[in-house]
DNA sequence: GGAAAATGTGACATTTATGTGACAATGTAG
DNA sequence: CTACATTGTCACATAAATGTCACATTTTCC
């Protein structure tokens, strides 16, 4: 079950938003101050933070950036008053979190919130490593190995797009799905962008990066991962 | 052919929407108010409802809560006005739907279509293999194998073609309608590119291509194909 | 605030799936 | 049976897709 912490100091607003995710099936908790939020929110244990941005003693910015500096990557949506959205907000809305002006529809919070978990879920499930080849992948520590024995920390992308192969062995994927994926709709980098990255991730693991034997290109489509089994000679 | 329903009382906006999907090869309707868009959408034909939240009559929410009780459940995607009022707490079940803040980038949207588009028919039927005599396609790897046991990896069209095939195992489809629904309405090769297609499936897959037991030539109209079906030798 | 890393873009080289046309074969109408 | 239209088949041309690199831009991290 995905656990929620609502930091809002207006009481009748919290409480309704906890009633109505609770009654989705989200495991709801309530802080009525910033202090008190950034506490809990440090607690680390939550999947998503409801986050006023208009809060005495400590306001939701200040939250947030603390939660940041501790490190946590939790996602953050924002709740700010119309016309009282400054510009801080939209910068760190481009950064993963998300914001919604009050007053809302409520429909729109829940539809947003199983969006945000439905996106950041994705990288958390426990198949965290991957093999082929003499390859091995560690999708927890994002820390490689390739065949020749190097060892290289991957990026972000390169994480999520060898994750999006990791689930989709075999299968043909195509560009637009990867842009889906990896990217989300909202950015739109050009299709060489993709083919970029896996020039990228070729060279790290293809023994010859020219005819590859793990990421194959499908013309006229995308790419296509497979794994060649171990052979077990015992 | 996908079928979406766009319901929005801003004319340009719906037409602009129109417009496009149409030419990203999606069949639309429009309808330019809550009470004509629910109408339509109780038809119960579409794949996918477009639905503006804001609108005169019956406003966005409020259709598509009446869809849902109607006990549909075509994936609706809203479009909201970021920061728009009326905070309104209204009936809640959130079936799968998603939603996009107006103003929009109209790649994110088709995007997004094409993405549900792709969920719901995923969930449909696993129409990702074809078997004919001892030949099989896999749709999904692009892989096929003939009946000499030989491995091919098929390229794009031959794939979009075999696939039009298996969806339509007996009918006879003309080449104008290989054409459309493979090569799409922008580009026009000549017809005699499909024969070259059939001509290598038959090599590939026939066992005797001069008389083709799969893919059927009807003179002067384009093509059928039939399954055998495989017989049980038990 | 600046350096380093990550990501994105565009130009150019390279590859190849697709498309074309010539000619052969085949079916069909009369 | 003949003539004409349609389709089969092949070899080859080519436009479009991808590979590749160097550099621009953005983000991240001290």
């Amino acid at each position: 079950m995905n656990k929620i912490l609502v930091i809002d100091d207006e009481v009748n607003i919290s409480e309704g938003i906890k009633e109505s995710l609770v009654s989705e099936g989200y495991d709801v908790e309530i802080a009525y101050d910033g202090e008190e939020g950034l506490t809990k929110a440090l607690d680390n244990k939550y999947d998503l933070i409801l986050l006023d941005v208009m809060m005495p003693k400590l306001d939701g910015i200040e939250v947030c950036d603390r939660i940041r500096s501790s490190g946590s990557q939790v996602p953050v949506l924002f709740l700010t008053v119309k016309n009282s959205l400054d510009d801080r907000v939209s910068g760190l809305e481009s950064g993963g979190d998300d914001y919604l002006g009050k007053p809302f529809h409520l429909r729109e919070l829940l539809l947003r919130i199983s969006a945000i978990l439905r996106r950041s879920e994705w990288l958390k499930d426990d198949n965290s490593f991957l093999n082929f080849g003499k390859n091995s992948i560690n999708f927890k520590t994002y820390r490689a190995k390739s065949w020749e024995g190097v060892e290289y920390v991957l990026t972000h992308k390169e994480i999520m797009i060898l994750k999006l192969f990791s689930e989709n062995i075999d299968t043909v994927i195509t560009r637009e799905e990867i842009l889906d994926k990896v990217w989300g709709y909202e950015v739109f980098p050009s299709t060489r962008t993709i083919d970029n990255f896996i020039v990228r991730l070729r060279k790290r693991f293809e023994i010859n990066p020219e005819s590859p034997e793990y990421f194959h290109t499908v013309r006229g489509v995308g790419y296509q991962f497979f794994v060649i089994p171990k052979e077990d000679n015992n």
